[in-house]
Order: structure tokens, then C-alpha cells, then sequence
RNA sequence: CGCGGGGUAGAGCAGUCCGGUAGCUCGUCGGGCUCAUAACCCGGAGGUCGAGGGUUCAAAUCCCUCCCCCGCAACCA
């Protein structure tokens, strides 16, 4: 009988910039499924990957100086050594700039439009020609180009649109019908309030602004743009319109495509209209999980909590970061992550609990039987409790598996493991050693510790590629057999006898003070690349004197300041400027207070053109320094010095 | 009334659907043990479960009102 089949995805990620660990969470998830699904007997499959088209990547690349392919190239290389380090084991790494992608893509686009769900429209929306970008109303920033804050004009292009609206009421009743479809449940309720019963707009499917990208191929002066591209990989990497459908025939519909709750909405709305006007089934489970926080903007950088996976990787090992991932994040849910909590965890679970555990049981299988495993005795009550926990664990392990709690499964391991250390506390095995009649006792005692940690090793396989080997090595197992999931099923596999090796410790105490000054951010000028927290998408690049002549700096006093209504960010400031009078308004109440306001003298940017903010013009702007946590500092000038004056 | 998430011990969270002695991890204090990675085990302190009202024999849990925090949105030239 054929293997049942398990087929899982992450999103494709967008190589403009390095992946942070949020990537690395949901890729780490990925292969912790796949694993388990393997080892409890799913032929599974596995697809990450790259999306790498657009005008974002296009941008990046010229200013790198460097074509858009070879400027991928460099950054997925950097993804792909990233999942290697973290022991991620892929089946396909599909990347949209894949000929064999391109092609299916193509073929989509144009069944779609043969079909009559993709027609040839204008576009019609504010063009920001500096820009080469479209916005719609609700991305400009007060009228102007939310990039460059440069007017826009509306503007037509020629596009292609997907008849979203025609399969609107399908999807509703598809998604009121399946209700696993989207996981977890309150984030269907989000699409179908937010998104769906309000009415699908039709769908903009192609651009002419830019060129890296997919040409459609009956219309080359379009390229497709993202939805139909990216969403596709899913079938493509399977071969879809390839000619060779066998992978699509084995593993479709997918199990579940997994990813951040932030692009939810395009996986359970377009996706699933898509496939759907295919023909194809849709996949049987769409799951977002939570985003991994930062202790978020408030305590970022100064408290020296970013975390970045590499560093910890090379100082922990692949094993400890991903346990540190999967059992950290509840189910679904946000989760705090700083470096702390990270090695606090690793520390308390991985090194004292798990570590220590295997340390001290195979250390007095060394001292009392000379290193063999002995042969059980006769049970207590102590040992058929342990027995029986032990039995039940791998049904509850995989139920909340297949649930993708993670965090629970491996929660489940460790009261085990908690069991056991209690369990030498309470047999005493160092009294018991010291005379004859304890140490038939001591027999069935270290036995039952050896056969736990047996299965304990087994369990944690899928979260922990790396760990299950060590431990098999400490306790000289050897055969396949008593590695794998079936041999869980039954208590007492390990063979008396067998001849254990106490090695280094599985995971060496860390001294969190220390590794947190070594692991800060600022110390991390390490060689390799850090991934910049916030890398400045627009260089700041040189100028000539002549262009920074062109911006008009005076000093300006604030004769008058209040609050804006219904703004919690802005002030109104009225300055007095030489023999003018300017009104200002600047986001800055978070910082200042009316009152503290009046009275200083600031520096304006006199020549900025007006803008309308909350119905006020503001004439000008206030120079401002901004640190890490957004508090600011007006640019001030000393002294009793008089407004208007020209600063250079 | 924009959408959503949340407010439970010093920190991070579970419990809320299906009312019934408030629980877990870390930290802290005290004790035990010595097989082990200064680890492990036991115990204590620490909570008016955001506020107020209601239903009930009984409310963290159900109902109503309000307050606060965090995302998104808005907005910060």
C-alpha cells in the first residue's frame, strides 16, 4: 500500500533584503512537519522558495548597480545557506525566476484569460510619475506620493483584471462550509467580514510600468504582476502545466500552506479563487501563525533584545534555536522574543532538564554497571506510572503535531522529562548503589531511565534534527529500529546489555549575563553580514552644495502651540519667522507639550511646499533628531538669537 | 463608536467556548540531595484575575457599561 502523502509550503520570500527570524520561524515550522509527518509514515513533501520579481527587487537592484537576476542570485544564495544552518530540509526551492515557473505562469495567465476571467481594462488610479508607481487613494500620504510626498496625478494604464467578483459568492459559501479551511478559525471570520461580504473588487493582474517580471506572453508589453506569479509556485514547482503533472497528481490538493497572519488574505481569498477557476481543489488547510515580537518597538535596540538567527546559531547549534521557536510561539497566538528569553529557555529546558538528564543516566550506568544497561527487576507502582506515561505520549505528541501546536507537543515531551529527573529523586539510585538487595532495585531503576530517555530522543526528532543522534550515541544505540516511531509503541526495547558512552553535554550551560553582552547588537559588527534592522531603501546619496542650497533653513520662534483634535501625534505651532508668520504642524506631541513648545527657537524648513494635515495647511517643517524608540528632539538654537535668520 | 489582539503573582503566559477551591514557566526566599551540566528534587512568599454594575447558591469564566495597552488603518514633510 502506498504512503499516505503529506505535501507543505511555506510562503516564497521576498529576497530585497536579508530574512529575520520571523522567516526562519515559519520555515523551521515547515520542516519540524515535514520531519514528523515522515517519521509517522507520510510520504511528505516539502516546498519553500523565492519570490522574485517586482518593481521593489527591480529598484534595489539598479541602485546596487547590478542586474535584478544577479542581485537575487547574491541574496538567496545567503537564504539557502541560512536554511542549510538551521537544518531545513526542502524537497523543491522554487524560485519565480525558475524557466520551468515562467512558463506555467504564462500558461495560467493565458487559460484565465481564455476563459474569460482575465479581461483587458485601463487602470485607473494616481500615478506618481517620479515614482513609476500607482497609489490608491488610501496610500497617499495626504494627497502626495506616500514615497517621495510628490503630487500625484490621476492617471490611466492599460491593465489586465481577474473577475474577482464573479467567484465571490462561491469562496463565501466555500469557507462557511469548510470551516478547517482557515486556520486559526478567527482569522476566517476577519476575511469574511473584512473582505468578502463587502464585495470583491476585480483584481489588477498585469503592469506596464515596470519590467522584471513574467511577460504575458500574447501582450508583451505587460508583465503579470504579483498574485498570479507568486501564488502559482504552490502548483508550478509540482510541474503544473509542464507537461509532467506526477508530483501535482501525488501531492495536490496540499495539506497546508503555512505563513505569517499577514498575508492570510491573499492565500484564502485570491489563491483560492485561482485555483478554483483552474479546476484544481483547494488546499485542505491555509494556517497563520502569530509573529514572533521583539518586546516590539518600545525595547528594541537600547535594551539589546534584536535577535537575529545566525550569531545564535553558531553559538547554540541549529537544535537549540529551533526548539527555542517551536516551543516559545503558542499555537497561533504572538510571542515575545528577545535574546533573554531565548537563553533562558535553551538554559532551563535544554541544558538543566533534557542535558542534565542524559548526563546523570548514562553517568550511573557507567559507575554502578560498568556502562552496561542492565536488566530490569520487578516494577513498583513508580516505574508502571512512568510506563504508562510513556505509552500514552506518542498519540498526544501526534495529535497536537498534526494540530501544529507545536509548542504543546513539546510541552508533553518535557513533563516527561521532568518525571524522570523527579524519578531519580525519588529511587535514590546513589543510596540504592551501596548495597546488594538495593541494587537489584537499582537494575529496573536505571533500565526504566535509559528506555525514557530512548523514546524522549525518538519524540523530539522532528523539532531537533541533531540531538537524537547524540543522545542514541551516549546510550550505544545503534540499531535503526529502536530509533524509530514504531518502536515507541511498545515499553522496553532497549537491549540489557547494551554499552553506553557518556559524552560532552548535549547542551552546555550558558552564562546568559555574558551572552548577552557578546551577542548584542552593537558588538555584532561581526564578519558576516548582519541582517540591518532597517535598511534605508533610499541611500542617502552624495549631494552638491547647489542642492542643499535649494533648501531654505531659518530659524523660526514658536509664539503660540497647541494640539490638533483628533490627532494624538500632531501639533499646530505658530511661528513667528522675521517679520512672517508661518503655521506649522509637526508630529511631535508624543514629545513635547504645547506648553514646552512656546518660546523655542527651531529650525524650519522654510521652502517646503504646503500640506493639507488634518484639515490644516502646515507651512513648513521642523528639523527633528529621532532616536531608536521615536522620541524626538527638536533642533534648537541657543540663545536669545532672532527669528527668520538663514541657516547654512 | 474604523478593524483586530490584549489587560490573571516581579516577568512571560494558560485557564474564559462548556461558571464550582486560580494554574504553568522563569525569577525570588527557604530546605533537601550529591548520580548529574553550580545542575536536580521539595516547600514558601507573592494575585481584590483592568474598573464598575448585573445574572447566579456560586463569576477570571455569562450579560451590560467604562478605562488602559499593542498591532493595522489614519497620521507623523
Amino acid at each position: 500500500m502506498a504512503k499516505p502523502t503529506f505535501y507543505i509550503t511555506t510562503p516564497i520570500y521576498y529576497p530585497s533584503d536579508r530574512l529575520h527570524i520571523g522567516n526562519t520561524y515559519t520555515t523551521v515550522a515547515a520542516d519540524a512537519m515535514t520531519r514528523f509527518k515522515r517519521q509517522t509514515g507520510y510520504d511528505a513533501y516539502f516546498l519553500t522558495g523565492t519570490d522574485e520579481h517586482g518593481q521593489k527587487i527591480e529598484r534595489k537592484a539598479e541602485a546596487a548597480g547590478k542586474t535584478p537576476k544577479a542581485f537575487v542570485d547574491e541574496i538567496v544564495a545567503g537564504i539557502k545557506d541560512l536554511w542549510a544552518a538551521m537544518e531545513i530540509e526542502y524537497d523543491d526551492f522554487i524560485r519565480t525566476t525558475d524557466h520551468r515557473h515562467e512558463k506555467a505562469v504564462q500558461k495560467i495567465f493565458r487559460t484565465f484569460y481564455d476563459q474569460g476571467d482575465i479581461y483587458k481594462s485601463e487602470y485607473e488610479g494616481l500615478y506618481c510619475t517620479p515614482c513609476e508607481s500607482f497609489w490608491t487613494p488610501t496610500q497617499l500620504k495626504d494627497g502626495c506620493c506616500p514615497d517621495c510626498g510628490r503630487p500625484v496625478e490621476p492617471t490611466r494604464e492599460e491593465s489586465y483584471f481577474f473577475r474577482m467578483s464573479k467567484y465571490q459568492d462561491w469562496l463565501i459559501d466555500y469557507i462557511e462550509t469548510h470551516p478547517d479551511f482557515i486556520q486559526p478559525p478567527s482569522r476566517a471570520n476577519e476575511m469574511l467580514s473584512n473582505f468578502l461580504r463587502p464585495g470583491l473588487q476585480d483584481l489588477c493582474v498585469s503592469r506596464t510600468s515596470f519590467k522584471w517580471g513574467i511577460p504575458v506572453d500574447f501582450d508583451p508589453k505587460h508583465v503579470i504582476y504579483v498574485w498570479i506569479d507568486a501564488l502559482s509556485n504552490y502548483i508550478t514547482a509540482l510541474g503544473y502545466g509542464s507537461g509532467d503533472d506526477s508530483l501535482l497528481q501525488k501531492y495536490w490538493p496540499c495539506d497546508v500552506h503555512l505563513m505569517g497572519k499577514d498575508i492570510i488574505r491573499f492565500h484564502t481569498i485570491y489563491w483560492p479563487i485561482m485555483l478554483h477557476a483552474l479546476g484544481l481543489p483547494l488546499p485542505k488547510h491555509v494556517f497563520a501563525h502569530g509573529w514572533l515580537m521583539f518586546g516590539a518597538d518600545k525595547m528594541s535596540k537600547s535594551k539589546g533584545n534584536v535577535v537575529y538567527p545566525l550569531p545564535l546559531v553558531e553559538r547554540f547549534g541549529a537544535d537549540a534555536l529551533r526548539y527555542y521557536l517551536l516551543r516559545e510561539m503558542p499555537f497561533g497566538a504572538d510571542g515575545n522574543c528577545t535574546l533573554e528569553t531565548i537563553l533562558t529557555r535553551m538554559n532551563a529546558d535544554l541544558a538543566n532538564d533534557l542535558g542534565n538528564l542524559v548526563s546523570r543516566t548514562v553517568a550511573m550506568i557507567e559507575k554502578y554497571f560498568d556502562g552496561a544497561v542492565p536488566a530490569p527487576g520487578p516494577e513498583t507502582e513508580l516505574e508502571a506510572a512512568l510506563r504508562e506515561k510513556y505509552l500514552a505520549l506518542p498519540a498526544l505528541y501526534e495529535k497536537h503535531m498534526n494540530e501544529l501546536q507545536f509548542s504543546v507537543a513539546l510541552a508533553d515531551v518535557w513533563k516527561l522529562v521532568g518525571d524522570l529527573n523527579r524519578y531519580i529523586d525519588q529511587t535514590t539510585p546513589w543510596i540504592l548503589g551501596k548495597t546488594e538487595e538495593g541494587r537489584d532495585r537499582l537494575r529496573t531503576v536505571l533500565y526504566t531511565l535509559a528506555e525514557c530517555v530512548r523514546g524522549v530522543a525518538v519524540l523530539i526528532e522532528a523539532a531537533m534534527p541533531q540531538t537524537p543522534g547524540r543522545i542514541f550515541a551516549q546510550l550505544g544505540v545503534t540499531d535503526p529500529a529502536l530509533k524509530s516511531w514504531q518502536s515507541l509503541a511498545a515499553f522496553g526495547r532497549l537491549a540489557p546489555g547494551t554499552v553506553v558512552k557518556k559524552g560532552e553535554a548535549l547542551f552546555p550551560r550558558i552564562d546568559v549575563a555574558r551572552e548577552m553582552a557578546l551577542l548584542s547588537p552593537k558588538e555584532e559588527a561581526a564578519p558576516e553580514p548582519k541582517p540591518e534592522p532597517e535598511p534605508e531603501p533610499k541611500a542617502p546619496r552624495e549631494i552638491t552644495i547647489d542642492d542643499f542650497l535649494k533648501v531654505s533653513l531659518r530659524t523660526a520662534k514658536v509664539v503660540a502651540c497647541e494640539r490638533v483634535a483628533g490627532s494624538d501625534k500632531l501639533l499646530k505651532s505658530t511661528l513667528e519667522v522675521g517679520n512672517e508668520t508661518r503655521t506649522v504642524l509637526s508630529g511631535i506631541a508624543k514629545s513635547y507639550t504645547p506648553e514646552e513648545m512656546v518660546g523655542k527657537t527651531v529650525v524650519l524648513v522654510a521652502n517646503l511646499a504646503p500640506r493639507k494635515m488634518r484639515g490644516v495647511m502646515s507651512q513648513g517643517m521642523l528639523l527633528c533628531a529621532e532616536d531608536s524608540e521615536g522620541r524626538l528632539k527638536l533642533a534648537t538654537i541657543e540663545g536669545g538669537f532672532p527669528s527668520g535668520m538663514e541657516i547654512r
